[in-house]
DNA sequence: CAAATCCGTATCGCCATGCAATACGCTATC
DNA sequence: GATAGCGTATTGCATGGCGATACGGATTTG
């Protein structure tokens, strides 16, 4: 193994440590960090104080465990406020929200996963799992298989092929094969319908937002509840608009990187 | 200066390179992150590289230049959802903004500003200005003023003494001596009203939330438009939501604590 | 069109800096 | 009151990060 010499180490393990409170853990001890990133309790303790010291890290003063800290929230924040596609969404999202009363939701394609960045709930909120920030496979999200779709076909499977193809509900899509005759179908119609792939009882339509180059870079999302409708119903109501969003964006993101050159 | 035996420097300088990002700089090079963070340009290169590897900085293929990276987004996700506040937050917050339909924020108490930390905003208005993450200074924000007035005096003393009292709008108090006298009113009447001390045709109501220990640690704000209200009717109409709110989350705080322990 | 400038990239020898082992004090548990 | 386990603090050693430097390409300038 030739180690790359730009690579800081110490700084990789700090990120390592910041990525061991996942899975919802509050508070976290030394020992415990040490044996989630696979450092000795050396390292974890002056990791541990270097980012508490600079506000990424709190430390619980009863029982000086440690938990992320709020300042957080800032980097995420000049995030969105730095990406355009995000200021250009946020608009055309309150308004679809508006108009359809549904859940909407802005997934940023990242390979084998999507992570919401924005999020616009409907007046009744079932569905409290989708905070910013969350990661769900790209191969069963709606928005997921609708940016596959934009792809070429054989990195549309490549992506299909490296992901961890575990369901996420009973009804999760999982046989690869019939993934891709799905994503298939996806391209000829030009939007996604998942029913209850990635949560129970929800049905949402997905259509992908290209960038200037041509690829798939974020998706719309309009979700609701099957109580209320069925998958085909859904689609014939809201597709239209998602795809008209989706190609808003897609515009959108057009004209910001023109003007800006 | 005896140096602190524990801060591991890399780390500290890498974070800093992930705060050069503020401001709203979609992509900054080399050569500005260096200057920004008052290191080198090796340095830069090594922490950015760093930084690229574990995805939370992205590099532009054409410019070579680096932008914040949507992995962050991940970290912001895994602090909403340690936090039990912000858990017992959210549907209260949807609860707030049905029955009231104006613009409704969580904001947390972190020294001299508070963080938005989340947002539901109203049908109609939409004030680009308030990201999750965005910070505000405590002393003009609604809700930073209800904390400060959950603090002892000296304390709330301290802090606006601490603070950097510029204006945000022509209409921001910013003499510490009226702003002492309107932390004690608000102290004495329980919620805190705000007109135009963040933003220009806004009126905002703040209403502290306590934790078990009976420190103040966040903020229900209100916000709505002074186009189509007078503070005097919006404090009317809204004060009594706000603090009852507050109040539920101070209780909720609580409860969840006893719950862990 | 050539020269100059500035950028991102890559390399390398030195030594400061982070490493890991260890010892300490505290608190909870039995 | 003994034990176990935690977070904290210290220290000598060697390694990993430092910063100067050199390279190639792109863009600007005269």
């Amino acid at each position: 193994m030739t180690r790359d010499a730009l690579l800081v180490q110490s700084v990789e393990k700090a990120l390592r440590v910041l990525q061991a409170f996942d899975g919802g853990n509050r508070f976290l001890g030394l020992t415990e960090i040490a044996a989630r990133c696979g450092v000795d309790k050396s390292a974890a303790q002056r990791f541990a104080h270097t980012l508490h010291l600079a506000g990424y890290l709190e430390k619980c003063p009863e029982t000086r465990r440690y938990g992320l800290g709020k300042r957080l929230l800032e980097v995420t924040y000049n995030y969105l406020r730095s990406n355009p596609l995000i200021e250009a969404a946020t608009p055309a999202l309150i308004e679809l929200r508006r108009f359809s009363g549904q859940h909407i939701k802005l997934s940023l394609f990242d390979d084998t996963s999507v992570i919401y960045a924005i999020r616009q709930q409907s007046e009744r909120e079932y569905f409290a799992a989708s905070l910013v920030g969350r990661r769900v496979p790209t191969f069963c999200a709606a928005g997921g298989r609708a940016i596959l779709a934009e792809l070429e076909p054989a990195r549309a499977a490549d992506i299909v092929a490296r992901s961890d193809l575990a369901p996420l509900t009973p009804k999760t899509l999982v046989d690869p094969n019939l993934l891709l005759e799905e994503i298939a179908a996806v391209r000829r119609q030009g939007y996604a319908v998942a029913a209850e792939q990635v949560l129970l009882g929800e049905v949402v339509i997905g259509a992908a937002v290209i960038d200037a180059g041509g690829s798939p870079v974020a998706a719309v999302h309009i979700a609701g509840s099957l109580a209320e409708w069925t998958p085909e119903e859904y689609a014939r109501k809201f597709a239209g608009p998602a795809i008209e969003t989706a190609q808003a964006l897609s515009r959108a993101t057009v004209k910001r990187i023109r003007e800006a050159s």
